[in-house]
DNA sequence: TTTTTGAATGGACACGTGTCCATTTTTGTT
DNA sequence: AACAAAAATGGACACGTGTCCATTCAAAAA
């Protein structure tokens, strides 16, 4: 492997010189720095990173958690970070958790093992592994929750406006007419601030939630799927669901389309993610939807800035604010249109 | 950062014994093995694979390059293919060349810079890179191609057999009575296996491809949308669409679904790729479906076996079978059902 | 007990870079 | 022409590991 002493010798000069003509090139003369860099561009010579982390402490490597790759949350969260991250010249390493504290874990280790410089995580529920999390940052790591973030941690994090998300979808299908709305979400512990919020604002608008509504799903498209399926069977079924995520919302509307309920006229269906397929179904739905590309490009942005401005204590706390869009999958609920 | 060194130091024992406890455990004596192991815990010691990626001369870490993250295909296999590296112990770090070749090199750049141990590549279509591949390779690299590849590479690689999946679907269609059948991929300079394929079979089955036909999509959602509606302008349109990529295909239904043709009534509709909605989509969509979890698998295995096997030269070519699964989006022609 | 053998442990060095400090060369001033 | 100041270049070392070779120790054979 061609090394920068290989460079230094083919330029002629020192291997400090040949070193500044790929990262201070500003310091040599025009002459020099064009024969180092023909001898660069001769020997295909590209610096060894692996060494560079070594001597710096850390790698010019950004590692993201995310729940699971393959929704297009997630997806779309990794390119835009990726692209942005690469900008810079950071690398991404990914890995997903699946919601789960211990593969999570596994993975924090492996991150730890290439000493990213900063990680950005959607971290799985409960604070298991936040006692790892302190023990990286402590070491000089980095760390942004985003999507999803733990109480007590004190990192910073991006996060959806989940709170205005949640109410206004809830005062549309309330305006509407509906009164038996049922979530698609993770309630257990009050950890998840999109439950949060429907529980809160149903009080708020004078609603109950019965004890049937309160189960949770496991964030997947099956979950999603077995939990409308059970909410239908139930002897009060719900006029409208709402589902929290892009991804349960496919596993709703399997089961709706299996069971041959027709959308809106027998439920109404919303959702969060404004994903491909919300409208190409028929009928087209009602969205939620959240700015990834901004919360994604912010992230890149927040964590190289703290790295290279070396403030690794500097908290930020950011919100993006969500859209509602509206298709034809909601409407006034049968026994309110005959009022 | 806490080194071996201080866990050598800590446990009472030399640095080498404490690297034995790390990476050849059974040379030591239990009890020596137990005391470095409770001072590994004891200080939170995690290697330094950077250190160790420098010693080696190559790092514990595979360079995955797609075309686009947030194609389910690409997301399904990146999800797959770092849950298996994570278990032998690597790290993946992924980049995406949006089907462009200067995209593309940058990132390789990257990947070379970050001494990956291996490749695993979807690359852009044309040439463009190969030189720089070789270089890479020849410098320790291995490289997989996966998806798609460059004939005179010389690389292993990973395919489906895109030749059997097109003739499963041509025959289907022409089986069905179809004579006018449309193909929205890439068929510039034939680098394309389904375009090649397409152009054959058709040929075999004796059915010719109008001049109209063969225009290219870009491989987007959108690009195919646009193409689709020329198709339907046409004066002679197709009565058969078959999307190469489930990425088009939704443009593709867009397009349809916008310009009320009724599937499979007005049109046929055939896709590779069994994503999600297109199973919730009304007509259910016919697909041709890909093995991607056993693509991913059999890539990371080939990828890590010959790192760890030392043999970077060696050869493997690898085809994997597709399926057909019927749904409701194909029947005959109206034409053929009159006859 | 002594010798032999193999198991267990230790020492030393190189990988390629970033960084600090030293030295040389050039430029500007008198 | 002599000097000071600034610009340009060079030297030396450390980062933490993997690997090779050397040494010590314990057990088996004589």
């Amino acid at each position: 492997m061609t090394s920068i002493l290989d460079v230094a010798k083919k330029a002629g000069v020192s291997p400090t010189t040949a070193k500044r003509a790929v990262n201070q090139p500003h310091l040599l003369t025009k002459a020099t720095l064009e024969r180092v860099q023909s001898a660069i561009e001769f020997l295909n010579y590209e610096p060894d990173r692996t060494a560079g982390a070594l001597r710096r402490g850390h790698s010019q490597t950004i590692g993201l958690m995310v729940g699971n790759i393959i929704e297009p949350f997630f997806a779309q969260l990794t390119r835009t970070i990726a692209k942005a991250v690469h900008a810079k010249g950071y690398a991404l390493i990914v890995a997903d958790n699946e919601y789960d504290t211990n593969i999570e874990l596994e993975n924090l280790r492996m991150f730890h093992g290439q000493r990213v410089s900063g990680l950005i995580i959607r971290s799985a529920f409960g604070t298991g592994n936040l006692e790892y999390l302190r023990r990286l940052h402590q070491q000089g790591t980095y760390i942004l929750e985003i999507d999803h973030f733990l109480p007590e941690s004190g990192f910073s994090h991006i996060m959806l406006d989940n709170h205005g998300g949640v109410e206004t979808g809830l005062r549309y299908l309330h305006n509407l007419g509906h009164r038996k709305i049922a979530a698609l979400t993770v309630f257990e512990a009050h950890q998840d601030e999109r439950a949060r919020a429907y529980s809160q604002i149903m009080t708020d608008l004078g609603l109950k939630i019965p004890k049937a509504y309160q189960r949770s799903t496991d964030l997947t498209e099956e979950g999603a799927y077995r939990r409308t399926l059970e909410l239908l069977r139930l002897p009060e079924p719900p006029t409208a669901i709402f589902s929290m995520t892009g991804n349960e919302a496919a596993g709703a509307f399997r089961a709706l389309k299996e069971q041959q309920i027709r959308i809106p006229q027998d439920i109404s269906f919303l959702t969060f993610d404004d994903y491909s397929w919300t409208s190409l179904v028929e009928p087209p739905l009602d969205v939620i939807t959240q700015p990834i590309q901004a919360m994604g490009l912010r992230a890149a942005e927040l964590v190289i800035g703290a790295i290279e401005r070396r403030q690794l204590n500097q908290t930020h706390l950011e919100r993006f604010a969500c859209r509602l869009i509206t298709r034809s999958s909601c409407a006034a609920p049968r026994s309110h249109s005959l009022h």
